[in-house]
DNA sequence: ACTGCTATTATGTCTGCACATAATAACCTG
DNA sequence: CAGGTTATTATGTGCAGACATAATAGCAGT
């Protein structure tokens, strides 16, 4: 047969999972080329393209010209995860954000940051440190680095807007990377998010850079129960 | 002007993202539509529409029908991460993986486990404790509900093949979610990792299900110094 | 004003065709 | 038979044109 007339690369996409799922193309199996899989739904290559991609993108199939596709054997699943400003975390919460600036003078940078922001040692940064809370309750303690050589002029007042959202608005769309971690409280956050020394926080860390220079380097120490979740 | 022929559908995802962040389009601000861009790049319309939903999903764009296109005021940044099976992510180190079945046996789940799960209270399910370690060195502890009635049979020996493994081969390609948090070690985590009481670990949390039942709910506690990166 | 219909508009997607590119298979030559 | 060259093949990407769809704006009638 040719021409089931299947309609939408969504359909196409869903058809192919389910086949998938099904086992009936097994992990590791070649799947028919797009030509024939065109054929047989009755669309146009490029449709099955688009799905077949867009299940690529999710670790699901695996593509290669010539070769042609396959299923994934050990799947790389991939979850997106949607990182937004920290204002927004709370209110979708539905909880009130506030903050404060605790810390925020100049001073020489630490070999091991230096040295991963890619800075000659020495080198002198701002360092601010600033807590926010949700509805009054300690709910991030926020450690900044943040280099001024990079920034638009003026710098406004942090005690009046937060760095964190100052920054998205004005140095917006740069490259960087994330991580998650889990430490035990030092004396310091355990002072600021009051909590007891050693308990354990949910860590994120995240360094921010133009393609010329770093723009700056965050510490966020979440408090106890805080979790990270997304579906997959 | 019309047709200074940029080459690519990259390119002209490059070139609307440099214009983004040299701030020539503003947080907020609409774009121009498909058609006028692709009259100044001198490409197809369809080769915008790549770009653009490419940004689009990546959260920088924020694409309304008739409305049209803008820049997302407070972008909400988007991480991928990939997610491995155990045995790849300690190889990927460089190290050796092997793991011990610690208990496999079948028992009625909690209540919160089986309301988190959408099970019947008083439901039986396996559970089994796998410790994974790398060159010798616990690695993760892995503490897992799985749901026998959904799986093919026969069941292999999760002596021999880590469960971990043997699930994504025989029941890949599934939904569920995925939670990151830290918490203190228990008694439990503490003798099996080898680590203090207290100690802060990272914990992973996933649900996978079919579209009808619950497959498994993991947790894996993660040796100290474990972090999950991604560049953004 | 307010409501409901219609026209407009920008994006979403599809088709059919073409050529580019990468990886493999087939072949030819010494 | 080894080694390198060429042909083949599946995917990657491009184009132009078309229709679908959602959201908005404007207009008419009450």
């Amino acid at each position: 047969m040719s021409g089931t007339a299947i309609g939408g690369w969504e359909a196409i996409r869903a058809e192919v999972l389910r086949r998938i799922r099904t086992r009936q193309w097994p992990p590791g199996a070649m799947i028919p080329t797009e030509e024939d899989l065109a054929a047989e739904f009755g669309v146009a290559r490029a449709t099955v393209n688009r799905a077949l991609r867009d299940l690529a993108g999710g670790g699901v199939l695996e593509r290669r010209r010539k070769s042609g596709t396959r299923v994934s054997a050990l799947p790389v699943r991939k979850a997106t995860l949607e990182i937004p400003v920290i204002r927004q975390e709370v209110e979708a919460r539905g909880q009130a954000h506030s903050f404060r600036l605790l810390v925020c003078d100049e001073r020489a940078v630490p070999v091991p940051v230096a040295s991963r922001l890619g800075l000659a040692e020495g080198a002198r940064l701002m360092w601010l440190e600033t807590l926010h809370l949700a509805d009054g309750q300690p709910f991030v303690f926020e450690c900044r680095w943040l280099n001024p050589a990079v920034l638009p002029r003026p710098l406004p007042d942090f005690a009046a807007i937060s760095v964190n959202e100052w920054l998205v608005s004005q140095v917006s769309y740069t490259t960087g990377d994330i991580a998650f971690s889990a430490a035990a409280a030092d004396a310091r956050e355990a002072d600021v998010m009051g909590v007891a020394p050693g308990t354990a926080l949910f860590i994120t860390e995240r360094t921010t850079r133009t393609p010329d220079a770093p723009i700056t380097l965050v510490r966020l120490s979440h408090a106890p129960g805080y979790r990270v979740q997304t579906a997959v």
